[in-house]
DNA sequence: CTGTTAGCGCCTTCAT
DNA sequence: ATGAAGGCGCTAACAG
């Protein structure tokens, strides 16, 4: 039961081998006739073309690599299921690796990419350190930064309005007419922190409100950070009366504190979340939060990575930024 | 810029592309002494092999293939985060692909994973037909069903014990006292649902309750189709005391339907889950669940895959059943 | 329009 | 212990 090959083809239709290559590849210099044959042939045999032998010639293997921080976090499933759909459209295959938002994971997953030969790389990169990232602007390969940038380094990325989206969200808080707003922001060395805090300010400032110190809290990732940090706020002596959180999962923890304390929402306390996860609208109290296009970011970063690979010479880097959309539920 | 080749590293070191090969892949006849010269060069040139030349000849790739139902469920991102561990362990890399519970998308993914040449399959399959399984069993290709599986046919697989995870719900809703259990089911033509309801009638039987047809609703997917049963069900006359829902998707649903009806958990009503997802624990009423060892799910898969794939003759039917955990929390 | 030839990089005989 | 030669399947010259 060994595989079809081109010259199992060629032998039964009587031709050379490369004539049926030509048939096969769509090439100019071959009668309709023969080609017709020829393709009724494959066809019949159920051919499917050697991925390797075909690699080893063109060295180019329609394969695309994608490192993502934690497949199970549901803004990276979401940007892989973007990716996955429009590759395959593409005639692109996608290997996966995760990093865990490890940076050793990260470089040994660029190693196995690099040694992969694929066209190009989708990289949601660990944010603690950028050496892998140089590495790779280094080496030949194509590839484009998802979700997350490093301010020095001019590469290709494929992120969202960070900056517009805390915006928007801190702003709805301030016309709802809260003036103590807390931010429960991320990891201040990931860029989608560092931008979302930005964007908080310009609407505090934009508004006359003043931002104390106490009311910017950091680091916070899971549920738990969210629940803890919330815990300790609301136990210092300015009691916030809204919450702008990183993600809805921090906002998570912070309506399960906001409950233990006795705090109603949004009487009490206005929360509002970040990425529209699935289960936002489900809650008890509907959480007002931003929406990512996750799909789009997905397929926008894939469509720029074929630009890449399409594209023979160097050209500018491409940074694509997608606008974000405050969802306005119940919990504000 | 050109990737450095076996010839480049004999060139240098002043032997044979050979001798080099031998060095590189740990084979006899050779001396100490050249072979550490020339791995010494191989690392100074950062030598990565060439994939394609080694499947060219090899044809084995070191690849193997994951088809998953939805990548953006938790459900199966934990299986993926699994697997893709694993795989990464054992020096493989993985090409996923995604169907969206699309019987025409599993066509073609099964097509595509052939056609790539993997060493092995992994396949959550959509359930509506069993043609393209069929078609993989007359392939060479090893693959392994995960989580869900044909009665009719004979493959590999990796589940979860299904029937005891809703035993052990029910038993537990029975234990505190529940005799109107309404079952708020997954599609019946997938198999996880089909042994659920088994588990939730034996245990009903066991403990010598009627099961009456109204009260088994099935066909839920999303939490909106729990929403949807749930408020149908309290509308009729006989109103459930509790409710097992297939996942924590659709307990969310009924949670959602309860609330708006006024109705208390537990006080009013228990509410069971299934799968764990994160979000359980932090409901405003933690949700009672079947937790589902997700991430062993694929590693078990993982490994069995391989072994699949080492055994030269066909080997029995490897069929694993992983055992599940049920979570109580404050919803019953 | 079609066939012949060479070679992508590697590994496996076989000979030395 | 090492080298030379052939071929995995395909495609891109170049001839005819």
């Amino acid at each position: 039961m060994d595989r079809v090959t081109m010259e199992d083809i060629a032998e039964k239709a009587g031709v050379s081998i490369n004539t049926v290559s030509r048939a096969l590849n769509d090439k100019p210099d071959i009668n309709d006739q023969t080609k017709k044959e020829i393709l009724g042939i494959a066809d019949e045999l159920n051919y499917q073309p050697n991925r390797f032998a075909q690699g080893l010639r063109s060295s180019k293997t329609s394969t695309l690599g994608v490192i993502v921080a934690d497949i199970q976090n549901p803004f990276f499933s979401g940007l892989l299921k973007g990716i996955e759909k429009s590759a395959k459209e593409q005639g692109y295959s996608i290997i996966v690796q995760d990093t865990d938002e490890n940076y050793e994971n990260e470089i040994s997953a660029v190693r196995t990419m690099l040694a992969e030969q694929i066209d190009g790389l989708l990289i949601t990169p660990v944010q603690n350190e950028s050496g892998t990232i140089e590495e790779l602007q280094r080496s030949p390969l194509p590839f484009v930064l998802l979700g997350r940038y490093f301010e020095g380094l001019d590469t290709h990325y494929v992120v969202t309005d960070d900056v517009g989206g805390a915006y928007k969200a801190t702003e709805h808080l301030i016309n709802k007419g809260h003036r103590d707003i807390t931010i429960i922001n991320g990891p201040p060395h990931i860029s989608s922190s560092r931008e979302r805090l930005i964007g908080y300010r310009k609407a505090m400032d934009a508004n006359g409100l003043p931002v104390k110190d106490s009311m910017i809290l950091e680091d916070a990732v899971t549920l738990r950070d969210g629940y803890e940090l919330a815990k300790a706020r609301f136990n210092s002596a300015e009691k916030p009366t809204a919450i702008f959180c990183y993600s809805d999962f921090v906002a998570l923890g912070v309506l399960q504190a906001a409950r233990e304390i006795g705090l109603a929402v949004p009487g009490d306390l206005a929360v509002v979340g970040y990425d529209d996860s699935f289960f936002a609208k489900a809650l008890e109290v509907p959480l007002t939060t931003v929406r990512i296009p996750k799909n789009q970011l997905g397929e926008k970063a894939l469509e720029t990575s074929l630009e890449l690979i399409n594209q023979e010479d160097k050209i500018d880097p491409k940074q694509v930024k997608l606008e974000t959309e405050l969802v306005i539920r119940a919990s504000t």
